[in-house]
Parts: structure tokens; C-alpha cells; sequence
DNA sequence: CACAGGATATACT
DNA sequence: GTATATCCTGTGA
């Protein structure tokens, strides 16, 4: 889909998949204060400070007690180019949203963020176009449940945080 | 390629 | 309380 923020944004090329039975999900140790919107009701955003300093953001996908999330990873710049390019203080395209902390700043999305309905402003989700080619690897930074291939992108997309 | 930066969580003493 | 690990990224070797 494409994600809009304040309508900047772009098509999402790379996701990751947590769920509750998932040593290396942030709700599988239960509930805690950082990651209390996993166990809220589905279609909302779970954002997170990542290594103290950067914003993660995730969409929540089940139902409280089922704590799973799809963490946003990567998208490809579309809408909104000038602010992004403002808010990360560089131009090169293919540097403002690759990886989960860089499109955290390119979008503008926060802790203000956490919690908030995914299906009213800000936020803005529309359906694709056409039918995408994704391919699935090993997730990126864990160290548990590192068998799991739930590390999804649009195939050939230069947009990727890596190649998967 | 190594590593600093530094919030949050967990595993220790 | 102290130590270690983490869903990362920019910088300098």
C-alpha cells in the first residue's frame, strides 16, 4: 500500500512481521509501557524509540491478547519530497526512507503518533496498484527466532533498507 | 568496516 | 543498583 503521513509518503517496499509467539517481538515478554498499543485493538500504530534515538513505527494487526505488528521498514519517496528531504537534512532519494528510523523522520512520525488510528488523519493508507513481486528473507537486527524468513520487500525496489 | 549515541527492557548482583 | 542487549544510522577509519 501506499503510507501518507500529512501526506508525505510513498509506497511501502519492506516490512517485517512480528507476532505473539515470537521470541524477538517487543509483545511476546507481555505488556509493558513502550509496547502497550500491540496489545490495543488492530488497524492502530505501535511506535517505539529504537536504540534511544530513533522512532520505529509498526501497524498493529490482531486483536488485544495476540500482541503481533508489522514493523514499516522502507518506502519508496513519492509525496511530500521537499519536507523529507527537510526533515532529513540530506537529498539523496534513496537515503530518506530506507530503513525503519530514516522513514520515522522523513514522514515526521513520533511517540505522538503511538496509538493513533491508521485509518484517519494523519495517516492515510491507500490500495496498490497492480499486483507486487515480494520476496521474503531473515529479518534485520534480532538475534532470536533469527529462522523465521518474515522479512518481506517489492522485489528489485532500490528503496530497500538492504537487499534481501 | 568498526563504533558511538542513548531510551527501554531484562538479567544479573 | 549495575550490566548487557536491542526491530538503527551517521561518521570516520
Amino acid at each position: 500500500m501506499t503510507l501518507l503521513v500529512d501526506g508525505v509518503g510513498g509506497p511501502i517496499v519492506e516490512v517485517e512481521a512480528y507476532d505473539h509467539e515470537d521470541p524477538a517481538a517487543h509483545g511476546y515478554r507481555g505488556k509493558t509501557a513502550r509496547n502497550a498499543s500491540m496489545f490495543g485493538p488492530p488497524g492502530r500504530a505501535y511506535v517505539y524509540r529504537s536504540y534511544g534515538i530513533h522512532w520505529c513505527l509498526n501497524f498493529v494487526c490482531e486483536p488485544e491478547s495476540v500482541a503481533s505488528a508489522v514493523l514499516i521498514r522502507a518506502l519508496e519517496p513519492a509525496h511530500g519530497l521537499d519536507e523529507m528531504r527537510a526533515r532529513r537534512g540530506l537529498d539523496e532519494p534513496r537515503l530518506l526512507c530506507s530503513g525503519p528510523g530514516r522513514l520515522c523522520q522523513a514522514l515526521g512520525v513520533t511517540r505522538e503518533h503511538d496509538g493513533l488510528p491508521l485509518d484517519a488523519s494523519p495517516f492515510e493508507l491507500l490500495a496498490r496498484e497492480g499486483e507486487p513481486e515480494v520476496v521474503a528473507g531473515p529479518r534485520i537486527g534480532i538475534t532470536q527466532a533469527t529462522d523465521r524468513p518474515w522479512r518481506y520487500g517489492l522485489r528489485g525496489s532500490r528503496f530497500l533498507s538492504s537487499p534481501i
